[in-house]
DNA sequence: CTGATTATGTTATAACATAACAAGTCGGAA
DNA sequence: TTCCGACTTGTTATGTTATAACATAATCAG
């Protein structure tokens, strides 16, 4: 993907998200007492360059050209830490991951994102709109207990609106 | 799956309620001039029987058994016509299937279901609740246009947490 | 009947994911 | 230092989900 993507569609300095996301992970894992290891660091770093959804598999070869693990279980094995830690989340939709688009210092506090992927062009953007509680409150009234939500929405995005 | 299952996680009268999802996918494959093969007929009993996911090869096994078809493009080719016309849902986070809970004269009339997933029994049930177009005002706000929803909410069902 | 359309049968393979075990790394306790 | 234990990575093999591509058969309108 070529540079200057979108985030929620609108234009940003990309250079410095992905460094901010590097940091952010680095900040929690140092007070999580996990380790940052370098394939877990260059895998969030591919998934924030890529600013959309990568399939492990594509994960994989960027790793493998650089000589950081050859074997489908390393992307999968450092997904899943991603993952599991917040700083990534999973497509479920188009079975790919993307890097979570809210590094800030409470990073992988819990919180149950929204995701827009266009349909064209394939960006992911991470929606602040919180479903959650409003379904986990109708839940309820059926005696269910939702202990997690994915919410994913496809459809156009601005630019491909435009374009079509 | 035993018989006896839940909707909504209430008993019902099972057999009738397969009977009912049946005809109301021969009625409304009659009114759009689409064909309601032997294939596509099963696959959606199958489904309603079991009034759980099923993934796409578990139904290619009940097929296989009958003699109704033995390789994954004919149960797929099935679960893809079902679910296009609304008879059936795909349960994203399960690579799965469900037959839709709600058969009535306007079936696969565009509904955003929600699906409420056990962890432990895997029951899903299709809740009413419609997240779609609140989720869709917000999105509109961005620019996104939204052309279908997925909401999936994994968790614990009422039987389900009295065993815990 | 004929040709267009739609559906099914079949082979092969692509794409996604994990089990299981070996080997290396690193920090702390003895 | 040396050992142990926890964690991470390397590697092989395999399991699971899904579709491309092409051949055959059923259906239907004209």
């Amino acid at each position: 993907m070529p540079p200057s993507h979108p985030t929620g569609f609108a234009r940003h300095d990309h250079g410095h998200c992905v460094s901010n996301a590097i940091q952010a992970a680095e900040f929690a894992c140092k007070a999580r007492g996990v380790q940052f290891t370098p394939v877990r660091r260059r895998v969030l770093e591919i998934l924030a360059e890529a600013h959309a959804a990568m399939g492990a598999y594509d994960v994989l070869a960027r790793l493998n050209a650089e000589g950081l693990g050859s074997q489908p279980p390393v992307a999968y094995r450092a997904l899943s830490f991603l993952v599991e830690q917040g700083f990534a989340h999973r497509i479920e939709r188009l079975n790919a991951f993307v890097a979570c688009a809210h590094p800030g210092p409470e990073l992988g506090a819990a919180h149950s994102p929204v995701f827009l992927i266009c349909r064209v062009c394939g960006t992911v953007a991470e929606s602040e709109a919180d479903l959650g509680s409003s379904l986990g409150a109708q839940a309820a009234q059926s005696g269910f207990r939702i202990e997690q939500t994915v919410v994913e929405a496809q459809g156009l995005c601005p630019d491909c609106q435009v374009a079509a």
